[in-house]
DNA sequence: CTGAAAGCGCTTACAG
DNA sequence: CTGAAAGCGCTTACAG
C-alpha cells in the first residue's frame, strides 16, 4: 500500500465538486448573505465531504486580516507565581477560538515600548492586542493611536479612553471593609498594594468609601501600604499590632499579604479572628489553606477572560471602546 | 498636514533600494549563506532604512511554513488555579520568539483526539505543538504519526518514542524520602497524587527507592493515595494518624496536600514537626506561607519551559526525539 | 552567486 | 446573486 499524499484540497476542489466559482466558495465560507441558499448548501456539502479546512496564511495574505489576536503578558517574575493570567489566558483563548480567532503569546517587559514585540505588534500581524494590566499605558496608548484595537484585561493607570475590562476593585475593597464592621470591628485599619496602580489605588479607596458610610474615620497610620508580598503583610501587620491604638480588623489588599499578616498576629501572640479580624482580596487558594481559612473577596477570573475576548471582538467590529467593571463577591470563611 | 499613509515596504521597494533582485531580498532575510556579503549588507542596510517587517502570511503561503508552535493546555479547573503551566508557557514563550517563532496558545479538552483543536493541529497550520502533560497521548501520538513536531511538557503517560521534558519526579520523591530518613524519622510514610499518572507513580518510586537504600520496608497501609487536593492531604493523613503504628515522617506528593496533611496533624493534636515530619512537593507558594514552613521539591519550571522550546526547535530540525530529565532540588524549611 | 518567473491559496473590486 | 481576473507579498526551483 503505497503512502498517499494528504489531498489538502483548495477552492478549486471545493468549486468543482460544487459546480460554483471560487468566488463563490469564497463568499459562503465567510458567511456572505447574498449567496444563493443552494449554492451555499452544495458549497458546505463539499467543504464536508472533502474535509477541507481553510490556509490562513492565504486567507490572512489576501484580506489584510490575520485573524490573530495577542495576548501581550510581563516578562517578569511576578507572573510566574500567579494563576491569575494563566485563566484569563485561558478564558480569552476560548472566546477567540469559538470565533475563528487565534491566540498569539507575547512575551515583553512590561515598560517597553520600542522593542521586538512592540514593533511586531506595530507590524499589522495581529487583529487586536490583549494587555494584561501590569503593563505601563504608553505602549497601549501608542498603538491604540495608531488604529490597533486594544483591551486591556485589569485597569489602565489613566483612563484615556481605552477599552478594558475589570473586577470592581473599589466594590471589592468596599465590601470586605463593610464585612469588618458588620461583625462588630471598631478599629479598622487596611493594608494596601501599591496605591500609585489603579487596583491598588481603587481597594483603597473602596476602603475608604466602607468607613465613611459607618462614620469611621480612619487614623493616617492605620492605612499601611505594602507591595503584595508575603512579607510585606506581615511586616506591615508588626507595624500596626505594635501601635497604641491597636487596630481589631484589616483589610488586607491581597491573600498573600493577609497571611502575612495572620503570621505576624500569631508570632505576637494575638489571636486572628478573635483579637483582630482580617480580610483578604482574591479569593485564592491560600484562602483555603490559611489557617484560619481567609475571608477574601473573589473574582471571577475566568468570566474576566471571557469578557476580555468579547471587548475584543466588539472593537475590532468598530465598536466604541468602553470600560467594563465586573462584580465581586465576599467569601465568608474563619479569619472575619 | 495629510495624513500619510503607513508605506509598508515590501521586498520591491528593499530590491530597488539595495539595487538587487527580490529573490536576493528573500535570500539575505532568510540567511541563506551563498549570497555575496556586499549584496547581504546592501539589503540589510535597505531593510534597516526602510523600516522593514516582514509579511509572515505571505512568508507562510509561500514557503510552506507558518512559524507558528502551538501551545494546547487542558481546558480544565485545574489549570485555572495552578501557576505551573503560566511559567512554563512563559519559558517557552520567549525562547521561541528569540527563535522567529510564535506561540500560539491553544485550548481543549484533555481527552479531544477529534475536536476542533486536533483538526486544526492535523490541518497543517502549525510547524510544531507542545502539550502539557495531563493530555491523554492518543492525540498527540497521532499528531506524531501524521509528521507534525510534537513535544511534551511533562512526561507521556506511557513511553512512545515522544520527545518530552520532565523534571526528575523520581529522583525528586527519593531526595526528598531520604531526607526524612536523614532527620531521623523511624516510620516513613507517602502520601502519593495518582499513580496511574507518570509523574504520580515516578515520584511514588522514587519514595521507595530511598526506603530501600535505608533498608526500611514501608507497610502498605502507610503508602496512601491522593489527588493533589488539599482535602484528600488531610483525609489522607487523617487515616494514617489513626494507625496503631502512626508514621513519623511523610513524604507528600505535592504541596497542597502537604499543607492539608500538616492541618490533619494539627487538628489531632500533633506537631509538626515535632511529632510527624513532612516533606511535600513542588516548592510552590504554599511551601513559604504555611505553618510551619515546607520543606519541599523544587522543580525550575521556567527552565523547563525554555527547555521544551530548545527540543520543540532542535525537532523540527530534524532531530530524534528524545527525552529530557530536569533535576530537582530539596529546599529544607521548618516541617522537616 | 543571482535573477526572471511561476506559484502558494485565498479575497475582492469589477462587471454583469 | 455570480464569475473571471487581478493581486496580496513572499519563496523557490530553474537556468545561468
Amino acid at each position: 500500500m503505497a503512502y498517499t499524499e494528504k489531498p489538502k484540497p483548495t477552492y478549486s476542489e471545493i468549486a468543482e465538486v460544487a459546480g460554483v466559482s471560487e468566488a463563490t466558495v469564497s463568499r459562503v465560507l465567510n458567511g456572505d448573505e447574498r449567496v444563493h441558499p443552494d449554492r451555499a448548501k452544495a458549497v458546505k456539502k463539499a467543504v464536508d465531504k472533502l474535509g477541507y479546512r481553510r490556509n490562513r496564511s492565504a486567507a490572512a495574505l489576501a484580506s489584510g486580516k490575520s485573524r490573530l489576536i495577542a495576548i501581550v503578558i510581563e516578562d517578569d517574575l511576578s507572573v510566574f507565581s500567579d494563576p491569575f493570567w494563566s485563566s484569563v489566558s485561558s478564558g480569552v483563548s476560548k472566546v477567540l477560538m469559538e470565533n475563528e480567532l487565534q491566540t498569539l503569546l507575547l512575551v515583553a517587559p512590561s515598560n517597553e515600548v520600542d522593542g521586538p514585540v512592540a514593533h511586531y505588534l506595530e507590524g499589522g500581524e495581529v487583529d487586536g492586542a490583549i494587555f494584561f494590566q501590569m503593563h505601563k499605558d504608553a505602549l497601549v496608548k501608542k498603538l491604540a493611536k495608531q488604529g490597533l484595537p486594544v483591551v486591556i484585561a485589569g485597569s489602565p493607570h489613566k483612563d484615556a479612553g481605552l477599552a478594558y475590562v475589570d473586577t470592581d476593585n473599589y466594590g471589592g475593597g468596599k465590601l470586605a471593609t463593610q464585612h469588618l464592621f458588620s461583625v462588630g470591628c471598631k478599629r479598622v485599619a487596611a493594608i494596601t498594594g501599591d496605591v500609585g496602580a489603579t487596583a491598588g489605588r481603587l481597594r483603597h479607596d473602596g476602603f475608604l468609601s466602607a468607613c465613611k458610610l459607618n462614620k469611621y474615620e480612619p487614623m493616617k497610620q492605620h492605612i499601611a501600604i505594602g507591595d503584595y508580598s508575603f512579607e510585606s503583610g506581615r511586616d506591615q501587620m508588626t507595624k500596626l499590632l505594635a501601635m497604641k491604638s491597636r487596630p481589631d480588623g484589616v483589610f488586607v489588599a491581597n491573600d498573600l499579604m493577609a497571611v502575612g499578616a495572620i503570621k505576624a498576629i500569631r508570632d505576637a501572640g494575638f489571636g486572628c479572628p478573635e483579637d483582630i479580624k482580617i480580610v483578604g482580596f482574591d479569593d485564592s487558594v491560600l484562602a483555603q489553606t490559611s489557617r484560619p481559612e481567609l475571608t477574601s473577596v473573589r473574582q471571577d477570573i475566568v468570566k474576566l477572560g471571557e469578557t476580555v475576548a468579547n471587548l475584543m471582538i466588539n472593537v475590532i467590529n468598530g465598536e466604541k471602546p468602553q470600560p467594563i467593571i465586573l462584580p465581586t463577591e465576599l467569601v465568608i470563611r474563619e479569619s472575619a
